[in-house]
DNA sequence: GTTAGCATGTAAGGAGTTACATGATTTT
DNA sequence: AAAATCATGTAACTCCTTACATGCTAAC
């Protein structure tokens, strides 16, 4: 019914994309993706499933698999295919309306894809991502961290004295951190305009 | 009539056993305390002020201050003594069940203090714990990291190859800012451990 | 005298969790 | 046959945000 988060269902349209699943499944590779920065609950994940289904970017295969008895041990080791291991209940798939939204996901470069919240599943798709449209989002999320950077630097000059060793020391490790960030992303700048030298402009 | 956050609620209550205050500056400080970790807006600020009230934790001064046209300039620059500058709207203070509640927040050394949620305002307040909850709450904190990273480093075996280039940094940039918050744990307990030689047991 | 910032609130709703409820399949 | 884990879902609730509504005071 009502508006399901964009991380979710971006991170869910993303690993559909790669390949159909369940939402067993679908869940412990969604909390694999997101890095221990999200972990979402079934109690999200499946209302969010049957909203896209109502919407029609995705469809459920029931795959009814001949019976279910015995048979079938089908390498359910770690290693295997996932998406053809033990097809018990309900696979979820992309149709092309869901491929289509998938793909101006992809293409959003407006702020919002560097905040906090939705840089991390940006960046995880990446790899499906325009060079064009990785490079602005990096490079907003750069100066969203600097802006970050100036406010900080101002509050504590502001606020330098009359400040315990604790607040003092979290303040600094917190400062840190973002710069740590903004090392990063000049990177992986960097590397991006060197493969753009290189590398072919389309395709 | 929700019981509010526990981050929120406790941060306000430490917030004002330094000094009383009213809910827009308190707000301000709260967004400094909690170093863009969070920024809390009115909506849930003002409800929750009225909800520690009502439990008797807080209470309002409407101060009267005399009237209110032309005069009282009263040095409303950044410098000045915050509690006493302008005196206009309501002013929260704590009661003396306000201070024991508060009390008993920073004496609370369970899982729950070293949670991502709630580490940060615990940190905050360790001007104010007492040195041995001080220390259990950085060792929890630096367990639950390890915990973490061990899952991580699982992870990243099961699934080294078939990962592509954005996946991989993503993780190598996850994986070490928790082995750098780890280190910096690390400092932290050495040096409490250092004082606890050099300064007295107790008070 | 009007813009900017201080100050307090409310209503509606978005986003996600926990706890519960259920059943099928695999392993021991 | 018991225990573990896979698998799907719902209901109630928490926490917080956005957008709105209001009025006061300071600065230009």
């Amino acid at each position: 019914m009502a508006k399901r988060s964009g991380v979710l269902e971006f991170a869910v349209l993303g690993l559909l994309h790669e390949s159909p699943m369940h939402g067993y499944e679908l869940r412990k590779r969604l909390n694999v993706l997101l890095g221990s920065l999200r972990v979402f609950s079934y109690g999200t994940l499946y209302p969010c499933l049957k909203d896209l289904v109502a919407r029609g970017l995705l469809v459920e295969d029931h795959t009814a698999d001949g019976h279910g008895h015995h048979g079938a041990k089908a390498a359910p080791a770690l290693g295997g295919n996932a998406a053809a291991a033990r097809r018990s209940k309900i696979v979820y798939r992309l149709t092309p309306e869901g491929e289509e939204h998938f793909g101006q996901l992809l293409s959003d470069a407006g702020p919002s894809a560097w905040e906090d919240e939705n840089f991390g599943v940006h960046f995880a798709f990446f790899g499906r991502t325009d060079a064009a449209i990785r490079l602005r989002i990096l490079e907003g999320r750069r100066s969203r961290l600097e802006e970050r950077l100036d406010l900080f630097r101002q509050s504590v000059t502001r606020t330098k004295e009359r400040l315990d060793r604790y607040t003092l020391e979290a303040q600094r490790h917190g400062l840190e951190s973002v710069e740590r960030e903004v090392r990063w992303l000049n990177e992986l700048i960097e590397t991006e305009h060197d493969q753009r030298q290189v590398g072919p402009p389309a395709t």
